[in-house]
DNA sequence: TCTGGGGTCCTAGGACCC
DNA sequence: TCTGGGGTCCTAGGACCC
């Protein structure tokens, strides 16, 4: 902890909905939810008009619908939302160059940094306010929310109390007393399992935890984040704000409308997705050791199997082989409704390949691998596949789906019909929009 | 038809090495 | 005739964050 509030954390309210509300003047004072769309999606960001229906972040689509029927249903515009943290983050770096993006739309500012005067608590508020006012003008309209403190943990803590568009600077010296009040909760890592273990001890608030001895807490929560808390409930932190990290993994998944039974067709999938890793890698010129599958079955039980590599690599071909043996170890008859891949063990070399293409297995190109659609279906039309791959739904009713099998390669393709349930017929994930 | 996607960090056990 | 101690790597799972 430093002895002046030279740390501030930058939040920019409900984000995505924000920037969708910027672009969009019609859902302006509206309630907008971004998130997933489809049967099992979850709401990412939900705007403030939303917010009064208690719609909030993390909350299956299903149920925002139910508490707000009339809001904007978004799936969201990565492109857009990027954009304007990009312009953000460049304010955040014209004040100092010490800055700490934590997503898309937080990041800490070291304002000792910055070449104010001083770091009084006059000048760091004159510089949060000024800050505040440029975000708004460069994203065309967004607020942010601003917490200032002589801590990354209490900067933290104190841009959530004055959400949206405030402000909250926390005078050196009254951290404790701001904190001990405070329900556990507030303190970043401590999620619902946390809360619930040191609720059972009795332990609600930071006060409460203050009064807990370090070696007890250490027994209760394991080593890490029993000494952190310990800490944190003093007020003490040190960690500095940290330009770069290096990403640790990449990885791609996907949780699909109904449960996959098909081998055939999770192979596909898993292939699809490893060279989408490995496309991502070779992007952001790294390559990696350990492939590692992820897998959740109907019952929301997840499993994963890794196997690290003898030397890194970007290949897709080379981490789907891994990642379809890898899937072979598990047992999946009661259906998927998720699958993943990523890599780890990241380096930012490539072993050259010195012996050529391990012989023996083909690639599964024949797998039911549907291609993304490439014309324009009905409005309103499902987008549907099966072995045969992509097709749209024709016409449904009395328990039955009548699906045409076309595709830009091949119109007009066969129609076949399909009992509603049957296994075989999957809905396409919607494209990416991003 | 409750429960996304892309990440980070931690724990614990076993293998293996010195 | 019982049985070190530490360190590193690997694997699987879990909690948490936005």
């Amino acid at each position: 902890m430093r002895t002046t509030a030279s740390i501030l954390h930058l939040d920019l309210d409900a984000f995505f909905a924000a920037v969708e509300q910027r672009d969009k003047p019609s859902l302006r004072g509206k309630p907008v939810i971004v998130g997933g769309t489809g049967g099992r999606g979850v709401v990412s960001t939900a705007s403030y008009e939303a917010r009064k229906f208690g719609v909030g972040s993390a909350m299956s689509t299903r149920e925002a619908r139910a508490r707000c029927p009339h809001a904007a249903f978004l799936g969201g515009r990565f492109h857009a939302y990027r954009e304007t943290s990009k312009r953000v983050m460049q304010v955040l770096r014209d004040l100092s160059p010490l800055v700490e993006p934590l997503s898309l739309d937080e990041a800490f500012v070291d304002l000792a940094a910055a070449g104010l005067p001083d770091l009084d608590v006059a000048t760091v508020t004159e510089a949060g306010e000024r800050l505040r006012a440029s975000v708004h003008e460069v994203t065309g309209g967004l607020t942010a929310t601003v917490g200032i403190a002589s801590s990354k943990f209490l900067a933290k803590v104190a841009s959530e109390l004055d959400k949206p568009d405030g402000m909250t600077v926390v005078p050196p010296g009254t951290e404790l007393d701001l904190l001990r009040p405070m329900k556990v909760t507030v303190i970043p890592g401590v999620g619902p399992a946390t809360a619930e273990r040191l609720r059972r001890a009795g332990i609600h608030t930071i006060a409460e935890l203050e009064r807990v001895g370090e070696d007890e807490l250490v027994g209760l929560l394991g080593q890490a984040l029993g000494q952190g808390l310990w800490r944190l409930a003093r007020a003490q932190d040190s960690r500095p704000v940290v330009v770069e990290r290096e990403a640790k993994s990449v990885s791609v998944e996907g949780t699909y409308d109904t449960d996959i039974t098909d081998r055939r067709l999770m192979e596909g999938l898993l292939t699809r997705q490893a060279k989408e890793v490995g496309t991502r890698m070779r992007k952001n010129g790294t390559s990696g050791r350990t492939v590692t599958i992820k897998v959740r079955l109907h019952d929301f039980t997840t499993l994963s199997r890794s196997s690290t590599l003898s030397s890194p690599t970007d290949d897709g071909s080379t981490i789907a082989r891994v990642a379809r043996s890898l899937l072979g170890d598990l047992d999946t008859t009661g259906g998927v409704r998720l699958l993943g891949v990523g890599m780890s063990g990241l380096a930012d070399w490539v072993q050259e390949d010195l012996f050529g293409d391990e012989p023996g297995e083909e690639e599964p190109e024949d797998v039911v691998l549907p291609e993304p659609p490439r014309r324009s279906w009905p409005p309103g039309a499902d987008v549907v596949h099966d072995e045969m791959g992509p097709g749209w739904v024709w016409g449904a009713g009395s328990g039955v789906v009548t699906v045409r099998f076309e595709t830009a390669e091949t119109p007009p393709g066969p129609v076949r019909s399909f009992r509603a349930d049957d296994p075989a017929l999957h809905r396409f994930e919607p494209p990416a929009e991003d």
